[in-house]
DNA sequence: GTGTCCATTTCGAGG
DNA sequence: CCTCGAAGTGGACAC
């Protein structure tokens, strides 16, 4: 990886484009070419960046010019990123290595295999019949099964806002097409209902059911003797 | 800014739990406090992160212990990112000033300007009422009026995908239960729209227009009076 | 502050 | 390869 700290200028043409003037910022060239550029502020998104896969031409300037270097990044697209160098502070390269990866937990697939080993936890007359059921315009995250053999389709999401309730309605929709499914209900679980998707749901004749993420996880397989 | 380059693990529990082993990668401290772990590949998101506000402890440890220092970053809520330092290859600290910012071109909010301008080029009947109609639920790009008096409302995308029909859809849906706009029709205008999108347009009977960017920038107000 | 929508979204899974 | 959905999405803007 090699760090530059240096005063540009840079233009992107491409899907957009977007125009830096002349600041002192960070450059980061990934060893896969990539390059992005950093000011000292705002989130993590670089100003300015180029992906790879990419190519870097460097056209170095005459000492008298107002620029060092034009380096122009081009993909196998028609983006360009034009960074224009008038002084350059530091440029160092370090060799990092590959990195090991990272490792997540908590997220959407984990809370529904939790919800698909306890389906009881989002009512308590539920069986399940098959997780990612899949239908021609996706799969539905859990199919359950009520005692009384009525079928439950049921969306699960992190956070619950509107785009999953109509997602949840489209599934609706389309499973009672198919006469095996014509009564199918909704659930929509999530770890944290927004108002406006839990209106929009009762509006659509879906049911809520907020989840603790924690408590779920903490249920043993041993516990489900106490149903 | 502060840039290191150092061997760490890196391990964050908040929204969710995250892990990274011990590597080498290059930390970058912004002067807001925002910290950022990236690794030499993948695109310009960082491995792990702590977006400003939030506050750094730094404890220095023994030089005989295998870690010569440990961050924690912590936020307002009950986010916290720890960082296991074992070795510093690198600490660099550097004045970049504040950054004049980013000039952009060519986002949906610049196609809404032009097809505002010229709805003409969506339906040679069309004259604008008003863009961003504003209902309970969201604004409408543009509401429109055909020489019919008909309203026609429309959404407009960079790219047209299906989450812009439902978009659209929800708005007619709402905007219909106003007498004055019980018979709105619906046009979803985007650059480039995708079968579903469009299939799903159908269905739901909304007219889809693809629009020109260029050319459309390229009418100038005179050629207006061709029509 | 909340709510909604855009993004050069990025990222990953699945057909 | 594309398509679709999730993300610790982040960021802007109106209410």
């Amino acid at each position: 990886m090699r760090v530059l700290i240096a005063t540009c200028e840079v233009d992107y043409a491409g899907r957009l484009s977007a125009h830096l003037p002349m600041a002192k910022r960070l450059v980061m060239v990934k060893s896969d070419g990539s390059v992005s550029i950093h000011s000292d502020g705002g989130a993590y998104k670089p100003l300015n960046w180029m992906g790879a896969p990419c190519s870097i031409e460097v056209e170095n300037r005459d000492p008298d010019d107002d620029l060092a270097q034009v380096w122009t990044v081009t993909n196998r697209g028609s983006d360009t990123l034009r960074i224009a160098i008038a002084e350059v502070e530091a440029d160092q390269t370090y060799d990092l290595g590959v990195d090991p990866g990272l490792e997540k937990d908590g997220v959407e697939k984990h809370l529904q295999e939790l919800l698909a080993a306890h389906p009881q936890s989002l009512r308590d007359d539920l069986s399940l019949v098959q997780r990612e059921y899949y239908t021609a315009i996706g799969p539905v995250d859990l199919l359950c099964r009520a005692k009384t053999g009525q079928y439950v389709a049921v969306e699960v999401k992190r956070r619950g806002e509107i785009d999953g309730v109509e997602q949840l309605t489209r599934y609706l929709e389309l499973m009672r097409r198919d006469p095996l499914l014509s009564t199918v209900e909704g659930i929509f679980a999530a770890q944290l209902i927004k108002p406006q998707a839990r209106t929009l749901a009762k509006d659509r004749g879906i049911d809520c059911v907020t989840v603790d993420y924690d408590h779920l996880r903490g249920i043993e397989p041993d516990d489900d003797r106490l149903f």
